[in-house]
DNA sequence: TTGCGTTATACTTTAAGTTAGATAACGCAA
DNA sequence: TTGCGTTATCTAACTTAAAGTATAACGCAA
């Protein structure tokens, strides 16, 4: 039978989700490359799905995750913001304790 | 801001999810009612869909969750076993935990 | 044997979300 | 001033999960 505990989890505002396991992976691909475009090639994500996320992440933080310009040196460039780096590690200890909990907990059905 | 965790729990087995938020509400309204269709229709849910939930837990379960019988007095007869009851609590035990969990987490973010 | 309300199942249609494709805007560098 | 690669945005096409529609099978009761 093999009964798995699992679950999810995310941050919510009063405008809708904030910060959850796809936007994370999403802003470490724009740490890593300085490009929202290459970011969403390697999520294999439209990158006006990309682009959609990380605007409401901006507007329902109420400050800027991601800083994005256009034109330039490179055509552009996607940066993280130092309170975008705050909420990539506030999340993680989250999803830290949460998956310790789904370790810990062990379902009374036999 | 207001940022508020938020999250979901269910059970999987290897064959995919077993019990879950939408999954108990419909056992709980076959228990009231003694009719996958009537949970259906409280449920605002097609027949075909609470009917192919129904039969998913019963196959991964292993052991039957709701016996559902055809013809007859009624029409027919759907109907919670022990272990179905004992399934119900079981998730709500753990649900109830996670519950607990969100409550107790603060985010580290302001 | 007929009627009833349910379980059981197939097929079609709808609706919502996602992606694709195209194009404008931008600003540095050559 | 031109070219480049990006951000930004619109519209159309596609995909897929869900619901709708229809019908068969069942077994008790009248």
């Amino acid at each position: 039978m093999n009964l798995k505990p699992n679950g999810r989890i995310w941050i919510d505002t009063d405008q809708g989700a904030f910060m959850g396991y796809g936007r994370i992976e999403l802003l470490e691909k724009i740490q890593q490359t300085g490009s929202l475009r290459k970011a969403s090639i390697e999520m294999e994500m439209s990158y006006q799905k990309s682009w959609k996320l990380v605007t409401q992440m901006n507007i329902r933080a109420g400050e800027p995750i991601v800083s994005l310009k256009k034109g330039g040196k490179n055509g552009g460039i996607a940066q993280l913001t130092p309170f975008g780096e705050k909420a990539i590690l506030s999340f993680k200890e989250f999803d830290h304790a949460f998956q310790q909990f789904l370790k810990s907990y062990k379902p009374n059905l036999e």
